[in-house]
This record gives structure tokens, C-alpha cells and sequence, in this order.
DNA sequence: TGAAATTTTGGAGTGGTTGCAAGTTTTAAG
DNA sequence: CTTAAAACTTGCAACCACTCCAAAATTTCA
């Protein structure tokens, strides 16, 4: 076996690792001297590529950001599906929510450090505002799975609702953490502070609302 | 008098009747052809006035099509100032909500033809993104105007989650309406539907949300 | 009437983005 | 090992949104 002929051919390895060498020198970039200041050009020379090749892996410069931005988009439809017998829609959202928060998970934003990316969208207008529209298509998306998951109809009003406020009160907790570490509070206290949001807003809603969606069994 | 000195001058009068005539000739080119199709300079030259004046109006191709953000984005809060005392914060937003809803205004989203506004913002990307960011500039907005009046602080759970509930009902409501007579629905038809999902939701959240921000008196 | 303030305009330039055709590399077949 | 097809990269030209700047043109007001 002269490893010619390996699984995964050269071409894919390859073609895997130049993406993920565009996007890591992009990211650096944009957090070190803000998104509008990097220009394509610059981050191409950086990652010894041409311009063109840029955008054969990467639609918009938006994207060179927002990479992974289909997972992020999924996730809480994800949750829902993967929900155990006897969980409801709320129940595996807000469940993973509060492991992810005492985990001190990427996705609660309590980690020290991570309002360098907080910083950076909110210092450039479209990828706020790209942000915002990932935060659309993913209620979009919880929508579509509570539907399924329930057999309602995506047009009736509770798939929206639930969908929309459970998207909505992650995005709150996500933003609340992030903010609390960005202003000097430690992933310690902003942890504590999201889970007392997250108890606060548990009861807000009704019973209505947490047992949607039960999986059955 | 010879009507050399009006109250509002010929200057200022003039700078509003072209800032309304760009716009129109904008929002309508937007409309016909798409928003992507239509360039700044094909709107200069149907309105009559160079592309560096159009920028004198309007910082970027997005602001030709949402004039008047600042008071959409503004609108609850105003609903809030304005409520009665004995009312509360929800009480304000989902009441003026429904009486939009019943009076057929364009702020419910269901008139007749107001889907080919919807169908040009998700016809272009920048447009929906943009939408969505005004979203959180007016939650954003009201979680302040809550903290305002309640002597909150704007980083308790409270006013975030409040404010964050009744401006994602409202576009929960405004979108599936604006959904519904796109698809053929009658307004009347999408208004019965909106209003059965406003009382769905209403049903879905707590007395304490519905009682927040009493105004006193 | 004339100077000051304001608006409009043209022109040159930057940067994101697309389309195309010509290289270059990788794969697969003989 | 050779070779042709497929896939990837590149350079080039062009379009468009947007900015900066300085020169008209217009409006205001003393």
C-alpha cells in the first residue's frame, strides 16, 4: 500500500484546508483591525490565494464571518429533534440553553474573550445586520420542525409562536452574557446572571407554551 | 405681501419635495423590477438630480427603500409614552396593535398589495438583513423606554424580556398577516387570523408580562 | 445688490462582486 | 507512465455602491 490512493483524495484534503486557512486569517483580521478596515484583497494576500479564489469559497465577505453560520441556524431545530421521550419543545431548547450556560459553551456567551467577536459585529453595520438574519432563518427553521414534530400546520400560530419565542429567548441570554463579560463581569457572574434571566423568563410564559411539542413514548 | 418670505422657505420646501421625489421614483423602480436590478443611477436620472444628490438624501441604497426607520423603529415606544395610566406596556402594544389590526393600517400588514413590498425585501438578501436589523434597533429602543418608566435598570431581565415579547409578537403578527394575504387570503380573512393569534398568544404568556409597567394614576 | 450659506454636481478613486477565458493541478482511464 | 477529462485557480475587464473633493449653481439675508 505506496499510499496513493488515500480515502479522501488530495483534492478535497486540499481544498478543505485552503478554506479553512482563508476563513482562520480572515476572522484574525477582522477581530484585530475591525471588519470594513480588512479589505478582500488583503486577506487573500494573507492566505496566498488570489481574490478569486476567495470568493469560490466564500459568497460575501460576510460570509468569511459568519462561516458555519447553517449550524447556528439548525441548532435549536436540532435540540428539538433530538429531544427525549417525554421533553417538550421548550423543555430540549431550554435544557440545552441552561447545560450550555453552566458548561460556559461558546453558544451561551459567557466565555472570556468572546466579546471580541461582540465588538467587532457591532462595529460594522451589515454584519449586524447579518446576524439579525441568521436569527431569522433560524426561527424560520424551528418553525418548520415544530410543525413537523407536531403534525400542525408551519401556518398555524403556535409552531410560530413557540418557535419565535424560543429563538428569541436564547438570542436574549446569548446577547445579556455576552454583553455582562464584555463589561468586565467574569463568565462566573454572567453565567449566574443568564440562568436568573433564563428563571425570570420561564416565568413569563405559561404552561401552555413549555409543554408544546412533548415527544410522545 | 408679495410673497417673497414664506414661513418655510423655498430652500426647505424644495429639499422635501426632492428627498419625496427620489424616494417615490426609488420605492417604485424597487417595487417594478427588484431591488438588485434597480441602480442608484438609473434612480438618479428618472428623478432628475445627479447620483452624488441622491447620497445627500439617502447614505445608502437600503435607506431609498426604508425611509421613515426611525419611526417604525420608535412606534412601540411611542405606544408605550402615550399609554394610559392604569394600562400597562403590553396593555399599550398589543391594544394599539389590534386596533391596527381591525382598522386595516398598513402598520398590520393587511392590506391589499402590501405583499409586493414583502416580496421585494425577500427578493434581495441586503433588504431582509436590513429589515431585520431595524427589528433589534426597536427592541433595543423599547427595552430603554421600559427601563424609563419603570425605574428599571435597562440590564435587568425584566425590560429586556418584555421588550424583546411585544416587538417580536408585533412582526409575528405583521409578517403572518402580510404572508396570509399574499397568499391570497382576503383582509378580512388575514385579520380574523391575526387576531386569533394574538389571543393564542396572549394565552401563552403570564399575568405578570401582561401587568409590567403599569402606568400609576 | 452682493456676500455668505447651502445645495448640487462632476470627476476621480476605492472596494465588493461577477463573468469569462486561460492556465494549473488532480483524477481516472488506458 | 501517458493522457484526456474534470476541477480548481488565476488574471482581466467590468459593474456598481459609495466616498472625497473642489467647482458651479442656487437660495438667503443683510
Amino acid at each position: 500500500m505506496t499510499s496513493t490512493a488515500p480515502q479522501e483524495g488530495r483534492r478535497e484534503r486540499k481544498k478543505r484546508e485552503t478554506r479553512l486557512r482563508i476563513s482562520d486569517i480572515a476572522t484574525g483580521l477582522f477581530l484585530d483591525r475591525g471588519f470594513d478596515a480588512v479589505t478582500i484583497a488583503e486577506i487573500a494576500e494573507a492566505a496566498d490565494v488570489s481574490v478569486n479564489t476567495v470568493y469560490n469559497y466564500f459568497p460575501t465577505k460576510e460570509d468569511l464571518f459568519f462561516d458555519r453560520a447553517e449550524e447556528v441556524i439548525d441548532r435549536p431545530s436540532r435540540f428539538v429533534r433530538e429531544r427525549l421521550p417525554g421533553q417538550s419543545a421548550a423543555d430540549a431548547v431550554l435544557g440545552r440553553l441552561r447545560a450550555e450556560i453552566e458548561d460556559r459553551s461558546v453558544y451561551a456567551g459567557v466565555l472570556e474573550g468572546y466579546d471580541a467577536f461582540m465588538r467587532c459585529i457591532h462595529g460594522a453595520p451589515s454584519l449586524l445586520a447579518r446576524l439579525m438574519l441568521m436569527q431569522y432563518r433560524t426561527a424560520e427553521r424551528l418553525t418548520e420542525t415544530l410543525a413537523e414534530e407536531t403534525g400542525d400546520d408551519p401556518e398555524d400560530p403556535m409552531p410560530q409562536l413557540v418557535a419565535g419565542e424560543l429563538v428569541h429567548i436564547s438570542n436574549q441570554l446569548f446577547r445579556g452574557a455576552t454583553r455582562a463579560v464584555a463589561a468586565g463581569m467574569s463568565p462566573e457572574q454572567a453565567a449566574a446572571a443568564a440562568l436568573g434571566k433564563l428563571d425570570t423568563y420561564e416565568g413569563l410564559v405559561s404552561e401552555r407554551f413549555l409543554k408544546y411539542a412533548v415527544r410522545p413514548g
